[in-house]
DNA sequence: TTGCGTGCAAAGGTTTTGCATGGCA
DNA sequence: TGCCATGCAAAACCTTTGCACGCAA
């Protein structure tokens, strides 16, 4: 009983190394398929999600969701300490801006004080509207 | 051709006055739908969401997106706009915890100030773990 | 009367699940 | 060989859209 996640196979890298070679860029489920499929290296729709929900728990990707209808979005996360800072999320032009901000970290302190809520940063997305797009 | 929005109907007051009666309070579409048929006001789907959708046009209440494949909440304003709604998810129960806090309204001006970054709050939700999941 | 609002049903899109087959160890 | 992973198809889910009828003004 070897459990859940024993095997490495074909597919499960497939999937991991495209999202790999564009860290911090963000791919969505259909995206990953089509892709693929251009690459000789076809994976079904299912198996996708299967492998993208697994590598989220595993903490190797992260997953954007925009809202219902549209479709989730993924992206690799290095070994950079994107846990240690904050990540906002264009919704115009889909940027991912990471922060390192002092000030927001008191939010932190405030959550747990004040709501007993343990804020786990690094699954936190801010969206909104970045800098560029909002001068158009 | 009186336009879009002109007639005031029974459907419509039965959606507004059912998120009037518990401001701040979230609903989703099908809340409303059922909750509305217990109370001998049935109204269709589409009409909710018809309704639902011009009355965030308007101001008059707010949409809150969680992901791709949950539902999108709803839920009334008061004239007050300064006080922002905030979401936090407990990843272990899945329970939703929302939260009205000056302290953190700070933030928003403060991704303004310095990154140019406009925050949709709405579309944010904090992620960690809540108290009573702590405790355990 | 005019034409907006409604309701039903069907379509649209993304994600999940069932089940038999294929592949890793 | 023993299971896990895959893939196809179908289901589940929320939301939107088309169309004829009803209702507000």
């Amino acid at each position: 009983m070897a459990g859940k996640g024993t095997y490495r196979t074909r597919a499960q890298e497939a999937v991991l190394n495209y999202l790999k070679a564009t860290p911090g860029k963000h791919h969505t489920a259909a995206e990953i398929k089509a892709q693929l499929s251009a690459k000789d290296q076809p994976v079904g729709t299912a198996t996708i999600y299967r492998q993208l929900e697994r590598f989220v728990a595993e903490g190797s990707i992260r997953k954007y969701t925009l809202g219902p209808g549209d479709s989730a979005c993924y992206a690799f996360v290095g070994d950079c300490q994107c846990n240690a800072h904050f990540h906002c999320k264009c919704e115009v032009c889909g940027r991912l801006i990471h922060l390192n901000c002092d000030e927001l970290s008191e939010i932190r302190s405030h959550l747990l004080e004040h709501y007993g809520f343990s804020w786990n940063e690094g699954k936190t997305v801010f969206y909104g509207v970045c800098e560029d797009c909002r001068k158009k």
